[in-house]
DNA sequence: ATGGTAGCAGAGCTA
């Protein structure tokens, strides 16, 4: 069984891309950022024919999350509780047979110390809360995003240059670790403990080209099971591609008994 | 030093 994770900066440009993605990897379950697209025009016919259900909740210009799946979904949410009424569209979670799986899009936060950045802050409390109450009722559990958080300076490709800033930030770190702390763990970092990979890359100053990134997209699972997880990796070519996102997505391989 | 590029939308905001 694989799950993904992708920010796709606008999935009316990233379609042609996913849709070959898909028939490449595969994934049985995807979750998708950045959308930027009104849930009238999402295009549920070509992923349709691509083989996937799908669960959205969009906006237009901003925002944006979905989730693909090969097999329907169960109960389905498409926003935080206690964000019930929030305008941006950062939040969707469904089950499928025994796997919770949530999909977030995690505010950027812009400036350290600015209006977003509490924004962020206060939407991480409200996704801890989520999560813990999820959590003591549900013991398998994935929770998928673009984080907008790199948790450890091996996650930046220049941590003195990051010292402080946005997305590295102690207090976004602190938020990250307290969703962490209620035993959801870093699938890729404990399948590759030392390796030094980036899911994003400005696109300004040839960012790619010169690998400077943060890992800032994570897939988080519950303690049961963190066993069956097999391989995470970072789906590279996507972002080597013509007219990328500026993220790539990262794949997590696990054994089919984690949805038992 | 506040750039640089991309997406949306049609100027300026967000990332």
């Amino acid at each position: 069984m694989k799950v993904a994770t992708w920010n796709v900066n606008s999935l009316r440009v990233r379609l042609p891309q996913l849709i070959d993605w898909l028939g490449q990897a595969a994934p049985d379950i995807v979750g998708l950022q950045e959308t930027k697209v009104v849930d009238e025009e999402f295009p549920v016919a070509q992923l349709a024919a691509a083989g996937y259900r799908t669960v959205f909740v969009g906006q237009r210009t901003y925002n944006g999350v979905a989730l693909l799946s090969r097999e329907p979904p169960g109960t389905v949410l498409t926003a935080l509780p206690g964000r019930l009424q929030d305008e941006q569209k950062r939040f969707v979670a469904a089950r499928f047979g025994g796997l919770d799986v949530v999909c977030a899009y995690v505010p950027n936060g812009s400036e350290v110390g600015s209006d977003k950045y509490a924004y962020k802050l206060g939407w991480l409390e409200d996704l801890r809360r989520y999560l813990q109450a999820l959590l003591r009722e549900s013991p398998k559990v994935l929770v998928m995003g673009d984080f907008n958080i790199a948790p450890a300076d091996i996650d930046v490709h220049d941590p003195l240059a990051w010292q402080g800033q946005v997305l590295v930030s102690e207090a976004e770190r602190a938020a990250l670790a307290g969703i962490m702390a209620l035993g959801l763990h870093d699938t890729f970092r404990h399948l590759n403990p030392d390796l030094r990979a980036f899911t994003w890359w400005d696109y300004r100053a040839a960012a790619f080209r010169r690998d400077h990134g943060l890992r800032i997209d994570h897939i988080l699972v519950s303690t049961p099971l963190l066993g069956t997880c097999r391989a995470c990796r970072v789906e590279l070519d996507l972002r080597r591609a013509e007219r990328p996102s500026d993220h790539a997505p990262v794949l997590l391989e696990l054994d089919a008994a984690a949805l038992a």
